[in-house]
DNA sequence: ATATGGTGAGAACGTTCATTCTCACTGAAG
DNA sequence: CTTCAGTGAGAATGAACGTTCTCACCATAT
């Protein structure tokens, strides 16, 4: 509880973040052991249990913390790539673009996640839903912005394309389904106008 | 070698592939073990292995079963929902939505697969990204006849579409995400013709 | 009848891994 | 100086699981 003590914990907690969402985006969850995080973190067996008494809550803290992160960059690309008059809802396609050109891209993590059954629960179950169903929120707000009249499904038609591309392009090691579907979204949003 | 141990060792991997197909889809491939396999399909771990010298080598052949069954259900499924005028695109929507809304229901199999890294290697992938190849070849082949002069994107935006969708019913355990994903496509299809 | 090749049931082996426990150490408080 | 609470390093535990092995059994061929 010593002030030294206590920030040596925020300091351990985001090694440990750091560490996990390395790890277990690269290997997928099954994949790494705790062992694993603590070697990657720095930290001590002792100090990975007690800022996270079980994988399973590790697992969720790494859920959270990658979804802020990732729609903290996700909104920033899109608004950084829509400069110049680019229709946001495409610049959403060019921010996934940029993401699995970069090295290391493995797909969704929260996708990933969902797959293996054997370390995933309802509580993470949950969370995934919610940063789904945040994206589409955000994509919502985007479509009003540049199409008062939408549909009400434009948004998650929208997001059922970004989902599709980025699995595909996981499944293909390749971004020619990001031009694809970036191409439909024009087709289609060329139609609401 | 006899005929009658030829014939049961066909009907043995019949059940086998069929008691794999239950376990895996259901509790992810790390969720199931050989043990299971055996109890399920009913014979003993010596003929399993004997059948399929290794987990890698079921789950290949899992995947490889699998995707004749799927596709072969897919395509009869789009034809049948298609009758009466309903366009092929549109329909293999309609195919997911039967999917979604079974019992049971719990994405794309070869997706899921993929996200296992720990028990997929690269002949696995190629068998995931043959399924998916070949579903976008087959949309090509509906959109070709549909839309003679159809985008060369076309079969790949409606394909993103509809695995968006599958992985997001499964996210969100709800077949809203085929309903959003289909209406984008209508309105795609709209502006092509 | 009897040897033989394959079979089923399940024990055994070796590994991996989440989690807990031991023990020696340190640094602050008395 | 002496406690003592907390820490790091890593050993110990217990379970799960892929794979192999043992042994008793059965049908067939001689």
């Amino acid at each position: 509880m010593s002030p030294a003590a206590t920030i040596s914990q925020e300091q351990g907690e985001r090694a440990i973040l750091a560490a996990a969402d390395r790890l277990f985006y690269e290997r997928g969850i099954a994949g790494v052991g705790m062992a694993d995080v603590r070697d990657e973190a720095g930290v001590s067996l002792r100090r990975l249990y007690s800022s996270y008494p079980s994988k399973r809550d590790l697992v969720a803290a790494w859920l959270d913390d990658r979804h802020l992160h990732w729609m903290a960059w996700f909104t920033a690309a899109v608004l950084r790539l829509s400069v110049g008059g680019v229709d946001p809802l495409l610049a959403a396609f060019d921010a996934i673009d940029e993401w699995v050109g970069s090295p290391g891209y493995r797909g969704c993590a929260f996708l990933n996640a969902i797959a293996e059954t054997t370390e995933i629960d309802d509580l993470h179950r949950a969370i995934v839903a919610n940063h789904k169903r945040e994206l589409v929120d955000h994509l919502a707000v985007l479509a009003r912005a540049s199409y008062p009249q939408a549909p009400v499904w434009l948004a998650a038609g929208i997001g059922a394309l970004l989902d599709g591309a980025i699995v595909q392009s996981a499944v293909f090691s390749s971004s020619a389904p990001i031009a694809a579907a970036r191409a439909a979204a024009e087709q289609l949003l060329k139609g609401l106008s």
